[in-house]
DNA sequence: GACTCCCGCCAAAGC
DNA sequence: GCTTTGGCGGGAGTC
């Protein structure tokens, strides 16, 4: 009672129901109002109340639901033709709700009355913001009055002022609104959307978010693993200097705020951080992206180390807010991630793909980070040199001709790819369609998704037509958006795919193996993977992106190392001597360069335990050969640097044709010696064995003669290709040993054939992907990365090799999961997994984490092989520690201090 | 106890 | 000086 009488007198000033009713609330009511919405229990089936008959008779013969005026909206409208009518009609119900409360009041306590009020849920800003979307069309016309008073709008919903500003402010962020003037707005509906997001695609691919995100997931690992302060420093720098920090409103010409009000408080705006978080979504693959991830993201360049809690919540409550009104825009949809450690929210976008545009698109920024990234898409000076925030003096719309030519570069890559002809891909449904279906979010759900629905099919509509008139002044090219629930285009899906989804893995055509380009998470560097045609089925857009992380290149090389003769290097020896020299103070670096640490294993756990085992100390001794040549090399060889700067990466990947040719000539000769070594321990018989394990369908299975490795990376290998198509025959020749950088590829096809015999020895996780079932085998530690993300499937699990303790360091090393010098001992269970037990794993690769339906939780005995394999070890005494095989399943337990442990990450997307 | 996110205080900016 | 705008965080509701 105290509470409510203070609730209602305390700054609701929209609230106006409460005061009138205040005298009434002592009426007396025996039966307590439930929590639920006061209309709810009014309804006929519901006697939480006594004599609730007047608001029953004044209300419509649908009982008021939190819902019910929107379904009744949605019911009654062909949308176009009813808006306003639906308007009338919301404000109209919304009037006779509002009376029914009021007569409920009369007959509840004022405590009940409190209780009777609308739950939270019910107030959402989300089921709010469908209230006020229903007020406008989604694509007006200028016939329309699309004028927006604040004032009005806040009264006709019933809510303060406060609230409708969250949602506008959103928005705006969309350019579905804009500001006019005091207290007043200009609707635009969704005729900006496309190209809003189509530039904040732009924006947030040349901001790098991707490499943001891994970064970001790298370094949550680093805090588990509480990694020592230099390792921890060094991968902070590169977030900290994260540009997105500068990155201000993207505008569109003809939308800028026209008051400088608004731009005041831009560097936190709501609207800044809507846009950043559609970036983060649409530069994503999958889709999805989580709270917390995001949020860091946001909080840019307030060093996450010093990250304080309040601001992360802060954030996080923001998001939570934007989210609510995307949410209501069908552009995202919660989902969780599950993981060993917990639920982590996460949001999916939902919205139109966007796919790359390869015409010039106007947009404006007012940042200088979003002007360098899409200065191309500007050629009008006069917008460029717009400058809505003079005060922070930031250049705006910089276009360095260089950078132009890059872009430009790129988008004939990607025209290339796009144009390309593709076999036919059975695309599996791997968004909506296939995910489960969630029970819908409370009682708001169902009828905004009924509204959506039939708002879905008015849109695509509304979309078409509207799209091919010029909606706005600006000439915004056309973007190329396709409604999320519409089928993949017959043309070219697997390139589609892989543009939109940079690091995804494309199903081939059925009809024979098919290179898949894979985009790069580096910006213009792609690579591309054969799938077999029976895998390339399965594959699904929704998969292992998510938590197959895009991956410097380095994994694939790392996989790519594991060659046939190095799977072949089986030796009895059991637990290297070699001592790593893991020097803590060493940075990252060299430490591909380092010499390798050898560790310990005791390998005859099982059967293939033994053959990784020896299949690593082949690799170690190589290693170890090698050694002497690369730590000479040291800082020399360009590609030695730490891998933990993902932009930096980019450069050395860029440069790595360059890089490679300029490598001494002795570099390659010794590094034959080490393959001329590693041959000599090669074991036919283990051989034989892997040969036979390749028979068993992967999910990434290695087409008879090919393999193919990331573009634009440098790539160690054990064992090269001969008559490289793309011109590495002979230098690869001579660069066997697992000595990194010594392949290159192409930027644009990223392939390097290899021999047959190379690809036996490539392995490859056996995965299982569903669309919402997406685990990668234990196995695949070292090996994901090599999918770089996304959509491999099989649907036949399968084990497969495990890479060898060298390309697993390597891979980690580059990944930054591990300092340089550190060594990952060969991990008994990196090695084989049945695939029974396995068989809906897939490993995620930079974060190990996993998409799995939601099932009954896997057996300890069939998760630890997978922990462990997830697992990244540095045992206290040293790199010839036996790897604490005692890891529970609960990624924690049984580690041993000093342990870097990844911690199992079975990711679970689930719908609220 | 963690997750969500409503709510409204209050400061900045605008008028 | 009042109003508008919106950042911010407490804390309630929910899971």
């Amino acid at each position: 009672m105290q509470q409510a009488g203070g609730e209602m007198g305390t700054g609701d000033k929209e609230n106006h129901c409460s005061e009138p009713y205040k005298n009434v609330w002592k009426t007396p009511l025996k039966q307590a109002a439930t929590s639920h919405s006061v209309l709810t229990e009014i309804q006929p089936d519901c006697q939480p109340l006594t004599t609730p008959t007047k608001p029953k008779e004044g209300l419509p013969a649908d009982p008021w639901t939190p819902t019910s005026n929107l379904k009744m909206l949605i019911s009654a409208a062909s949308p176009e033709i009813r808006s306003r009518e639906q308007r009338r009609e919301l404000s109209i119900n919304t009037s006779e709700v509002l009376h029914a409360k009021h007569c409920l009041q009369e007959h509840l306590l004022g405590e009940e009355y409190e209780k009777s009020q609308p739950s939270r849920k019910e107030k959402s800003l989300g089921l709010l913001c469908h209230k006020f979307l229903a007020r406008y069309p989604d694509y007006p016309s200028s016939a329309d009055n699309n004028y927006i008073s604040l004032d009005e709008v806040a009264e006709e919903l019933k809510v303060e002022r406060r609230r409708i500003y969250d949602i506008v402010n959103v928005l705006e962020s969309l350019h579905m609104v804009s500001r006019l003037a005091k207290n007043r707005y200009a609707w635009h509906g969704r005729h900006n959307l496309p190209k809003t997001l189509q530039a904040l695609k732009k924006v947030g691919e040349n901001n790098k978010y991707t490499q943001q995100i891994q970064l970001i997931k790298r370094r949550e690992y680093e805090h588990e693993f509480d990694l020592d302060g230099e390792r921890k420093e060094e991968t902070a720098k590169p977030f900290g200097s994260n540009r997105d920090s500068e990155m201000s409103f993207v505008e569109l010409p003809g939308m800028e705020f026209r008051a400088a009000s608004v731009n005041s408080r831009k560097d936190k705006s709501l609207r800044v951080m809507s846009q950043k978080f559609v970036m983060l979504f649409l530069v994503s693959t999958p889709q999805i992206v989580s709270l917390d991830v995001a949020a860091k993201i946001l909080i840019g360049e307030e060093q996450l180390e010093d990250l304080d809690k309040s601001k992360f919540k802060t954030k996080i409550r923001r998001l939570y807010d934007i989210a609510n009104v995307l949410s209501s825009l069908q552009l995202i949809k919660k989902v969780h991630l599950t993981e060993e450690r917990g639920r982590k929210p996460a949001f999916k976008w939902t919205g139109p793909e966007v796919l790359p545009n390869t015409q010039d698109t106007k947009l404006e920024t007012t940042s200088t980070t979003c002007s360098q990234a899409i200065s191309e898409y500007i050629p009008s000076k006069e917008q460029c040199s717009k400058n809505l925030f003079p005060s922070r003096g930031k250049q705006n719309f910089t276009r360095h001709p260089s950078l132009i030519k890059l872009v430009k570069t790129i988008e004939d890559d990607r025209r290339k790819v796009q144009s390309a002809p593709t076999s036919p891909v059975k695309r599996s449904a791997s968004t909506d369609q296939n995910l489960p279906a969630f029970p819908s979010k409370m009682a708001q759900g169902s009828a905004i998704a009924k509204h959506q629905l039939e708002g879905q099919s008015k849109n695509e509509k509304e979309n078409k037509m509207k799209l091919s008139s010029p909606a706005l002044e600006c000439h915004l090219s056309l973007p190329e958006v396709v409604p999320r629930l519409e089928p993949p285009s017959s043309t070219a899906p697997c390139q589609q795919a892989a543009l939109t989804q940079p690091l995804g893995v494309c199903p081939p055509g059925h009809t024979s193996v098919s290179p898949v380009i894979l985009p790069h998470p580096h910006p213009g560097v792609s690579y591309a993977i054969y799938l077999q045609p029976s895998q390339a089925h399965t594959v699904t857009r929704y998969s292992p992106s998510v938590m197959l992380q895009p991956l410097p290149c380095a994994n694939v090389t790392g996989i790519k190392s594991v060659n046939s003769q190095v799977l072949n290097q089986i030796t009895t020896e059991e637990g290297d001597n070699q001592i790593a020299t893991d020097d803590p103070t060493k940075s990252l670096t060299a430490k591909e360069e380092r010499p390798p640490t050898k560790s310990e294993t005791s390998p005859q756990r099982c059967p293939k335990r033994s053959q990784a085992v020896q299949e690593i100390n082949s690799i170690k001794r190589c290693r170890r050969d090698e050694e002497s040549l690369d730590t000479k090399l040291g800082e020399s060889i360009p590609n030695g640097r730490s891998p933990s700067n993902s932009s930096q990466m980019n450069h050395e990947m860029d440069n790595s044709q360059e890089e490679k040719q300029n490598k001494p000539e002795t570099l390659d000769q010794n590094k034959a010696t080490c393959y001329d070594q590693c041959k000599r321990e090669d074991n036919p018989e283990e051989e034989a064995k892997i040969k036979t394990k390749q028979d068993i369908p992967v999910a990434f299975a290695i087409p008879a003669h090919e393999t193919f490795f990331p573009s634009g990376y440098l790539i160690p290998l054990t064992q090269c290709s001969h008559g490289s198509k793309a011109g590495f025959a002979d230098k690869e020749k001579a660069e066997v040993c697992p000595v990194q950088h010594t392949a290159y590829s192409s930027p644009i096809t990223g392939v390097i054939p290899v021999t047959g015999s190379e690809l036996k020895a490539v392995n490859i996780p056996a995965f299982h992907i569903t669309p919402l079932n997406i685990m990668l085998s234990p196995t695949s530690i070292a090996a994901a990365p090599v999918l770089g993300n996304s959509c491999l499937s099989s649907s036949n699990a399968s084990s497969a090799q495990i890479p060898s303790s060298s390309v697993l360091n390597f891979t980690l090393q580059h990944i930054g999961l591990i300092p340089a010098g550190v060594q990952v001992p060969a991990n008994p269970f990196v090695q084989h997994v049945p695939a029974s037990s396995q068989a809906e794993n897939v490993t995620h690769s930079s974060e190990n984490r996993s998409l799995q339906e939601e099932k009954p939780p896997v057996p300890k005995e069939a998760q630890e092989p997978q922990l462990v394999t997830e697992n990244f070890f540095r045992t206290p005494g040293g790199p010839n520690t036996e790897p604490p095989l005692s890891a529970k399943s609960d990624g924690t337990a049984g580690i041993s201090p000093g342990t870097l442990y990844i911690p199992q990450r079975k990711l679970e997307v689930s719908e609220d």
